[in-house]
DNA sequence: CTATTATTAGAGTTATTACTCTAATTCGTC
DNA sequence: GACGAATTAGAGTAATAACTCTAATAATAG
């Protein structure tokens, strides 16, 4: 693998440890073993390697959060995008918890960030237009958005909730529980607009797949 | 007023201007016109004066979601709460915006953080809990704890949310507008949930107002 | 008026950070 | 193996930040 693309990973794994604040171009360089003057080499400052994970992270939501092609849309497939965005989040998860930042410091990834936003919320809209047009969901078009909007403000910021609430100073492990802790309060949204037709098996199906983990029921 | 209290008012202004990481000691008292040494004297370290302004903060919150005493919740009540929080929301929206930093720099504050947290979520539960007691809302007590933690989320996410996603780089201006979009959003997530005794009356109520901002029907 | 304490100024220190520059080394190709 | 280009090392720099120190000034009490 060549520097360039080592560079990439471990500034991504860095940031999503200490968070983008805390971790110096210097911090990298020496982890990779590599010099400063290196780094600079293959990245013109620490925007340039941040904007490029951006573009790993939005290609790949993209992809995930892309309609099914000529299938009607299930239940498990809200399940399958539940999945894979909250994995994709987790693996770039300094991002959202910087993100204000990142953006203030650069008006051009602010406003392709905002492109992004509008595609994946419109995309989110979709998908809960679609589960309405299966007759899984009972919700009008304001319901739908209303509903993505609710969406994408929790799914992006569940894993600074977790750190901030949850988690006490040193342990940052994530267990497969948080991440289910995430899915399982992403459809709570949703739950009550599930038919009566339909309702008892996705519940069912839910509890099954995403049952609710012990810490969240406090007291 | 004294020295003290003005350095805690305008690094509040400044922290939430620019956000926490870009104001330095310095900063602050140079806009003050004393001297860095003369901050110092008044307070330990940058810490300290966070630190403060999460203890007001904190007392506000708190005071602002007690329960009415000695009376039935009505849907107004739920009201005053949104506004209320909403409010001293932005007069303290850097808090949440860089609260996994102030946490991890911190682990007093990230201790007291945990217990606010812990207060508030069990207060909202609360509130939905009277809401539904009040024939308002037709939801058990998992629909109220999960709607308490959405809630939650949503709240403390929301200036953030409108500072990536919506505000342009410069303008850092809050109209009205947003503040009810905030609003908005959170009667959404209890909206499925009315009783068809109180549906129309509570939505008429909101629509009136609360109206939906422009800006948030897209297309 | 004097002694003590609280407050302030302001220069200075230490540490850190993003980034630069030059010289060396490796690599690919003929 | 020679030569140009790509890559790398590593010392160095300029800026900045949090914080300290000392001395001066104001406020207060007896």
């Amino acid at each position: 693998m060549g520097t360039r693309e080592r560079i990439i990973d471990v500034a991504l794994e860095m940031f999503n440890e200490n968070g983008e604040r805390a971790v110096t171009t210097n911090h990298i360089a020496s982890r990779l073993g590599i010099s400063p003057g290196n780094l600079y080499y293959h990245f013109r400052n620490k925007q340039a390697i941040i904007a490029n994970l951006f573009d790993r992270y939005e290609q790949r939501v993209l992809e995930i959060l892309a309609l099914p092609e000529g299938r009607v849309i299930e239940t498990q497939d809200k399940l399958r995008y539940l999945t894979d965005v909250f994995n994709e989040l987790w693996a770039y998860r300094f991002m959202h918890r910087d993100m204000e930042h990142l953006l203030s410091a650069d008006p051009e990834l602010h406003e392709r960030y905002r492109g992004f936003f509008s595609h994946c919320l419109r995309q989110i809209e979709n998908i809960f237009l679609a589960l309405s047009g299966a007759g899984i969901l009972s919700a009008d078009e304001q319901d739908c958005q209303d509903l993505a909007l609710n969406t994408w403000i929790v799914v992006t910021s569940w894993f600074s909730f977790l750190q901030c609430n949850l988690l006490s100073g040193d342990e940052s492990v994530i267990t497969q529980d948080m991440l289910q802790g995430g899915i399982y309060q992403v459809f709570s949204l949703e739950r009550p607009y599930l038919t009566p037709d339909h309702r008892d098996d996705v519940l069912a199906l839910q509890r099954a797949f995403i049952p609710r983990p012990d810490w969240m029921q406090r007291r």
